[in-house]
DNA sequence: TGGATGACCGGAATGGTATTTTAGTCAGTC
DNA sequence: GACTGACTAAAATACCATTCCGGTCATCCA
């Protein structure tokens, strides 16, 4: 196999086992059998092979994503499957789950700004449905930036915050009434 | 001047220049005159004295919050000028701002907790406005503990959060246009 | 003689320094 | 010439000495 590629593993190993402050140069070099210096003729330095892995993982994700999307279905089914898909993936998956974890706990400046990224990706990614949305005349005409941040940090407090304080998580079903009823009937045409 | 007044006086300067950590009880103790022996008269530790110092805030809040609220103004009118105003308070508060700050750059665990009961306190509020309004046949019955969490995030994301990623400011305008087209109109009865 | 005080105590925070770890390099190997 | 791992400088960590600070209490007046 070649070498690149068993570096993307080991390295991707690494990191969700230990996150990116723990993972050293020497430990990728050792699990992918090689030596450190080839992992530079690859990858600059650390935080580009971190973010080569990270992006690896935003791949995976908009995979996953559209995998729960409805070809044909309307712009609120699939935005909520969509968000709350993604929002699954911070408990979820191994990688994303320790970078929260570890920018909780250490704040590592790379972490924070990898994650900072997939949210801008996100609503980014939202904005574009809502303003396809509007384009095929479901929606109204909006301000897409706004609408797609508000509907992102909607979920993210229902989906993530919500339980820090409340000991009993919310439904599936009660986030979906809860946004279906105040902000997608909002934007229907 | 009776000696407790002196020490919340001493204290509440102290905490609102130098936050919670950095403010030491020998300090308190010298500007309000007083020997340190004396605070702990009063007070059973420094987390009791910082607490009434909040509790003391938290009066401050309440009644320039009462200050905005128009007598038989509708619901959403009256929320939304009592949120703004509190969410204001974040920058404006010499206090408030302070502890804000402790808690991004430390985290001390008196801060955290003070803060967190300060947000579940305006939850519980808006709860009760909510609860009121259905009340008065204003609002649709609705579950108001997770609507009050809802619109007090959104108010959060849009007035704090937004900022933090985008560079112009949204106005107070587009804030109330914007909650008062999606989730306040599905309130209504 | 009882409320006030500040010297005092122990544990925690801090600072300074010796040691280890680690990202990145490069001379040497095959 | 692709690959390696010993090497380097810088950063992180561990260590210890010292300071700092919350909380106490024997002492002191008023």
């Amino acid at each position: 196999m070649d070498r690149r590629q068993e570096i993307l593993e080991a390295a991707a190993k690494s990191f969700s086992l230990f996150g990116y402050k723990a993972t050293t140069m020497d430990q990728v070099a050792k699990i992918a059998n090689v030596g450190k210096g080839t992992i530079y003729t690859f990858f600059t330095n650390k935080e580009e092979l971190f973010n080569a892995i990270v992006l690896k993982m935003i791949e995976e994700m908009r995979a996953a994503s559209d995998l729960v999307a409805v070809e044909g279905g309307t712009f609120e089914l699939n935005v909520h499957a969509r968000l709350m898909q993604l929002l699954k993936f911070r408990k979820t998956h191994q990688l994303y789950a320790k970078l929260i974890d570890e920018e909780k706990e250490l704040r590592t400046p790379a972490v924070t700004e990898v994650l900072a990224q997939i949210e801008r990706e996100i609503v980014s990614y939202v904005k574009l449905k809502i303003e396809r949305a509007v384009g095929r005349g479901e929606l109204k005409p909006c301000n897409s930036e706004l609408i797609a941040y508000l509907l992102f940090k909607s979920y993210l407090a229902l989906i993530v915050d919500w339980e820090k304080t409340h000991d009993m998580e919310l439904t599936e079903e009660q986030i979906a009434t809860l946004l279906s009823d105040t902000i997608f009937k909002s934007l229907l045409r």
